[in-house]
DNA sequence: ACAATAAAAGACTTTTTTATCTTTTATTAA
DNA sequence: TTAATAAAAGATAAAAAAGTCTTTTATTGT
């Protein structure tokens, strides 16, 4: 579904939202922790995410990484995605054609267009501010 | 979604069954002209695919590969993903946790479970039969 | 100004996936 | 029984994804 790099975008990023509901900046070592991921790999994807704008990021010391409450009721799920993966997974043919088209379907175009349609759906209308509230009162884990 | 292998593997074996509606053995060249595959690699996966029992295979002059129609209208489309890349798409969480449970649910758990349970039903209810009429009447393609 | 902190950047390694090439085995038909 | 055909098997190779290590840059408090 989604590569392991955008797996750990997408934990990093509701972790740090939730983190930040509290007023607390985080640092990759504590994300690392957080969402069970390789530290040095972590920072890397981080890179990533505040080039795209997705987090905020603080270098020296109390730095780390946030995103403002404001923020993140904007961000939906999918500008991660799409920051790590590309737009593959919202338009790509289920079979791996060149391109997916009525005009040249394959054989299960119809029904992978709305199972597609279905990941578009949720990545596209739920934002980070959704997610992270689950996890800061304790209802959703991002590890185990 | 699916591994490139399991794409493969996937149009071959409707490539085959349509072809064998027809009557017809095919090789390993048609079949990867058929599904614009790499010939050798086509090759590896028709080994795993025979060894799984979605195709019988036969050696030698006027040999190649084919599905019987009796068994075509049995085997499902999972069989054949289960058989390249495990059952992974049809169990495991979508933001990577050991293990998929609403007991210790991700925060995509619930939409993503009801995903995951339309990809399954999909490839578990559709049979080879099912989508290599489509093929033989030129309603769907391969390839491009 | 300086030491400490923490992310950014760059170079590199390992692992997995995808793909190729060569040799062997089975089958067929002349 | 031999030549031709086609898949199976085995050994590599190339490319992409995942992960690590080292150096640099920015920021902060003393
Ligand atoms: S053509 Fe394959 S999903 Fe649309
Ligand atoms: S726990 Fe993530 S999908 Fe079920």
């Amino acid at each position: 579904m989604f590569s392991k790099t955008c797996e750990y975008a997408i934990k990093a990023s509701i972790y740090i939202a939730s983190q930040s509901l509290a007023q607390k900046r985080v640092g990759i070592k504590d994300i690392a922790q957080a969402i069970e991921s390789p530290e040095a790999f972590t920072g890397k994807i981080m890179q990533v995410l505040s080039k795209n704008h997705v987090v905020a990021s603080v270098k020296g010391p109390h730095g780390g990484f946030e995103i403002l409450e404001s923020a993140m009721k904007e961000k939906k799920l999918a500008e991660v995605v799409r920051a790590m993966d590309g737009d593959d997974i919202f338009k790509s043919c289920g079979l791996g054609l060149k391109e997916c088209s009525g005009a040249n379907p394959c054989p299960l175009h119809n029904q992978f267009a709305k199972i597609r349609a279905d990941i578009t759906k949720l990545l596209e209308t739920t934002t980070l501010y959704d997610v992270a509230t689950g996890l800061a009162d304790g209802l959703t884990f991002l590890k185990r």
